[in-house]
DNA sequence: TTGAAAGCGCTACCAA
DNA sequence: TTGGTAGCGCTTTCAA
């Protein structure tokens, strides 16, 4: 790798200028001094130092994606859809997690920004967004996907959470359920927006909703299991449990149901279980579990395109939001018929001693 | 980003190497000019261009990782072990995906060491190590992870696949199975491995390997699921079908738990069934799956540890393989008491007529 | 303690 | 069609 251009310009007795421009393809270099440099590259195995181009050109080659969390099926699918959407165009993906800490957050887009990236992509995990706010204060385009924020124009990709509360929600009620709870996300865009989707949905069928039924779980992208499987029990202690339940996501949903059917409760014929993500646990698990597919497979490359329009724009192109929509994938978690409402409901107690049977 | 040192240094009077001194905390520069430099970078949110101190420097704080599937789990983890640990010392990973490509893996190769890496871990699905020998007569040092090759020596870092198939067989033996078969992965390192310790374990407790019971199944990391159903099929065709079976993946394994219970077989009972992995597939599933645990957790951890110590290190540093020992991780898929041997055992085609009723 | 000069490997610009 | 010159933003070296 010792090679460079100099190197290969005086070995063949030209100019570097004219080794740069036959390896870039530019029209003006003839056939034959061209076929000489080419030949020359391959036997050397020579590649140009992407580095000291970045620095002539003002652009890397290098997109930059923070996500909470590597692990994250969900995530790694966006990043998954990025990568190869932006590879066929030469581009790379400089990939961080912030493990869902702002603080690592902030200091990771510092830090990517000073590579000089193209493009920034974020699943932030801030609670405000002063810190990318700084980040549009500069020349990188910044693009958010899966989280955006309220008062905070940019770019965005994600899926319609409100959606997908509604979705989730509308076809709880349509399988008959009437006492309907929620396990909530957290404080941000998707938390918000999915509640309210529950919300909404519950007022124009006319169902009540108890403020206990709408249950908060801490952290679910990490701990979803045992989150699920508390909430459960949380459910079980109120004088009159919920017959379904729409949950945050799908691990929440899994632990909701492993706790379930541990406590006796029959799952959907005494509670159904709604999921969100559709994130590729349907097939095995005890109850296949109904999901709402939120598209993460097309989120990355989206984003990329996004990301090719903005770069390839020439004027300041305006902010826009790009929503996929989101899809009920009903499994055996809702399988049941519609029952009326009128049916008399077991209390979690009465529950709990029949399970004790 | 338009600011650069030599506006930091105009500004405060100064010259661009004393600003660039003060940023890197060189001793030789008075507190108070460092304290008016930093105060005005400060001010200014300036960060140092990384692409142009690289070319100074000649190192990129930038390492590579390439990996047949950024979704699978086990790259996951892979990926997020090493991000986490190299970011402590100011490192990026660029990160790209193989698809099981060869072809397009030697493209990313060559593609990541135009940008001239500090180094470059792969987890390679290459046939044979052309294009990893490339790689080594450059400058960058490259780390193999998780597969290695036959006379290629290299920095390795990965799980004893040996042992893995050994413990697994042995753990099937122990539960009393005595017609094992196996459902092999690919030509590579991981697959042969694990297949010579499941072979040298049937032949150290003298039990017998029936040529077709061992069954190939094409790409196990990407049809996982439909791979295992269908190699379940083949083992029923025979006309003795195995009471356990050691599957190359946890996905796999799935597969077969599946098309199991749906012909009627009982697993364990009929048919023991164990995995490799351990990738997160245990809790939910129907019947909780056995596994070996291969560390996939600390891969990257350790490449970085290794890496580390390569670009600390003032003289080259001789090859050496981190290899992590397998652990056997024992749920309800292979648990059954031990049986004799001379339990006489259903033909594929008793079973499914069984099942049939 | 500070800074002038040189140069990392490449590309843009303009002249030949 | 070719190439000399300048310079991207920084660090290194060495002289002041």
């Amino acid at each position: 790798m010792a090679v460079n251009m100099k190197g290969i310009a005086r070995d063949l007795g030209v100019s570097t200028v004219t080794v740069s421009k036959a390896l870039r393809n530019h029209p003006d270099i003839s056939k034959t001094t061209r076929a000489r440099i080419l030949d020359r590259v391959k036997e050397l195995g020579y590649r140009p130092n992407l580095t000291a181009r970045s620095l002539v050109t003002g652009h890397s080659s290098l997109i930059g994606l923070i996500v909470p969390d590597l692990i994250h099926p969900f995530f790694a699918d966006v990043a998954k859809g990025l990568s190869s959407a932006v590879r066929q165009r030469g581009y790379f993906l400089l990939i961080s997690s912030s493990e869902e800490d702002p603080e690592l957050e902030a200091q990771e887009i510092d830090h990517m920004l000073a590579h000089r990236l193209d493009a920034l992509v974020i699943a932030s995990c801030q609670t405000d967004p002063t810190a990318l706010r700084n980040v549009q204060r500069g020349e990188t385009p910044l693009i958010l996907v899966d989280r955006s924020f309220k008062s905070f124009p940019s770019y965005f990709v994600g899926s319609d959470d409100y959606a997908a509360g509604k979705l989730a929600t509308e076809h709880l009620v349509n399988v008959g359920c009437r006492r309907i709870a929620h396990i909530r996300g957290p404080e941000n865009s998707v938390g918000i927006r999915r509640l309210k989707g529950f919300l909404d949905t519950i007022r124009r069928h006319g169902l009540a909703i108890p403020e206990e039924n709408i249950i908060r779980a801490p952290r679910v992208d990490v701990d979803g299991k045992l989150n699920g499987a508390a909430a459960l029990r949380q459910m079980m202690a109120l004088p009159e449990m919920a017959d379904g339940v729409f949950c945050y996501n799908d691990v929440i949903a899994m632990g909701v149901i492993k706790e379930a059917l541990s406590q006796g409760i029959n799952v959907p014929e005494d509670l159904a279980v709604i999921g969100c993500g559709n994130l590729h646990y349907d097939a095995e698990i005890r109850v296949p579990l109904s999901s709402i597919d939120q598209r993460s497979n097309q989120i990355g490359g989206r984003a990329a395109k996004l990301i090719l329009e903005i770069l390839g724009s020439e004027t300041p192109m305006e902010f826009q939001d790009v929503i996929l929509q989101p899809k009920l994938a009903a499994r055996a978690s809702t399988e049941r018929t519609a029952r009326s409402s009128s049916t008399p409901a077991k209390t979690g107690a009465q529950r709990r001693s029949a399970a004790n049977v």
